[in-house]
DNA sequence: CCGTTTCTTGCATGAACCGGCAAAACATGC
DNA sequence: GCATGTTTTGCCGGTTCATGCAAGAAACGG
């Protein structure tokens, strides 16, 4: 049997359970179950399936996936960085909060005996800080982007102007030294600018996958950056330059 | 099974039903009670429910209320006049949806191929439609008050002036023929009447308990409203007052 | 207040995983 | 034909992961 055809017949499989088991494939090919194995972590690393203990599942077509499959990603990265993000709270701050799996982390992470102000065009964020009796949540409202999970356009712009907050807390974006901060889509850099405009400092907590990686749109330039909350394996060379600018580096 | 499976299939099962119980998902599962509890966990952790007592809930604040303030029989009951309540909806429609337990209700049962414009100031309602993808939802921003799960003041009423709508549902208010339409809270009904005012037609789906009751703050008289959805077992008496008034009257 | 149910934590076990290694199969060059 | 290099495959260890069980803590319902 061939590599291919094997491949060819997980895809298929895929395609009609929505799921696969290594040891069933192995059984049926009439091969070990390394080797399904390998062929499933090619795939995988193919972006054609994603791989789970004990076997595969479909990575894409299933709807709706698109957004809770991000935030199972790297659940325990993330914690760890809300965490430390939330470490630099303090009581009776207002915050800006914007869209973003790790921004919603962020949210969970706020103990409950905390007293904040947040104004969020997330609807995630929102239904974590509704929990939370001494948080003071402002909904910035707007057209709901459901890719996004956030309120963007004209509505938004106007609600966030009449607004001011001390720290922003910026997320789901591309960081990249020499570009900055920038964004996915034209209307949510939109109010990722409104929302830096008026906040007296921005606050970027990221995975290492976002380090040194760029979007279409331009948000703010490194220099904006007052806190920086990363993953203690990030590269330092990376880190070394967002201190050169004036960034504070936080490890989780 | 696949770890992932059981996921999916609490997942499935909290999008239809709502919520979920431990030993129930552990004997259809065939595995330990504990390892739902660690599926449950997990799936906390990552935001997509919310751990409670004997099982856990939908993320939304819906969840909550639904669960600890309200019977199991209200819950059903409320199921059914949401069914009832969609049927008034045709393709293409535009509505104002406010807060309470039964427009949440409703807002769950908007079925998928459903093409409708939203615009709601309910984080329960919102967090329902999320998923519909033929509906374009606008979120009607403010200050958010836990108590309603929805978001009012300055900033809502300015939301709402811009916007105008086929159908207004109304919820969670007191309704009495003499005193029309009532409201517990000053800035809710403030929101409630702007809805009104800008919309073609009111729709109510009330339970028994709220018939024939006032709270402080009018909204509207009852010759307003359009359509009075209520249960098969509401009193006759009433009915025939709201419907010499105008209102047509549906049964659940 | 107490009994019951449910939840968490720690632990043991077996299954699944990964990296490396060597044999086999295959292709290539002389 | 033979040697060489490449690819594929199976196997072996050490490691990680999922699961059930047991004990103690916490929550619920009288």
């Amino acid at each position: 049997m061939l590599t291919e055809e094997r491949h060819q017949l997980i895809r298929n499989q895929l395609a009609a359970d929505g799921r696969v088991l290594a040891g069933e494939l192995a059984s049926r090919f009439g091969v070990s179950e390394d080797t399904v194995r390998r062929d499933l972590r090619e795939l995988a690393k193919a972006g054609q399936l994603r791989r789970v203990y004990g076997g595969a599942v479909a990575s894409a077509p299933f709807a709706a996936a698109t957004l809770s499959q991000r935030s199972r990603h790297a659940v325990e990265e993330k914690t760890r960085l809300a965490t430390a993000a939330v470490g630099l709270l303090g009581a009776g701050q207002s915050l800006f909060i914007d869209g973003g799996t790790t921004n919603e982390a962020i949210a969970r992470a706020i103990p409950r005996d905390m007293e904040l102000t947040v104004a969020t065009n997330s609807l995630g964020v929102a239904s974590a800080l509704t929990d939370l009796p001494l948080v003071e949540l402002i909904v910035l409202g707007g057209r709901y982007v459901p890719d996004l999970g956030t309120c963007v356009g004209a509505d938004t712009l106007a609600a966030v102007a009449q607004l001011g907050a001390d720290l922003f807390f910026l997320g789901s974006c591309g960081l990249d030294v020499a570009r900055g901060v920038t964004a996915f889509d034209s209307a949510e850099a939109e109010v990722k600018r409104a929302m830096a405009k008026n906040s007296a400092g921005i606050v970027i907590a990221v995975t290492n996958d976002k380090l040194a990686t760029a979007a279409p749109y331009r948000v703010a330039g490194a220099d904006a950056i007052r806190h920086l909350v990363v993953e203690k394996s990030a590269p330092a060379a990376t880190l070394a330059d967002f201190q050169s600018r004036g960034a504070q580096v936080h490890f989780a």
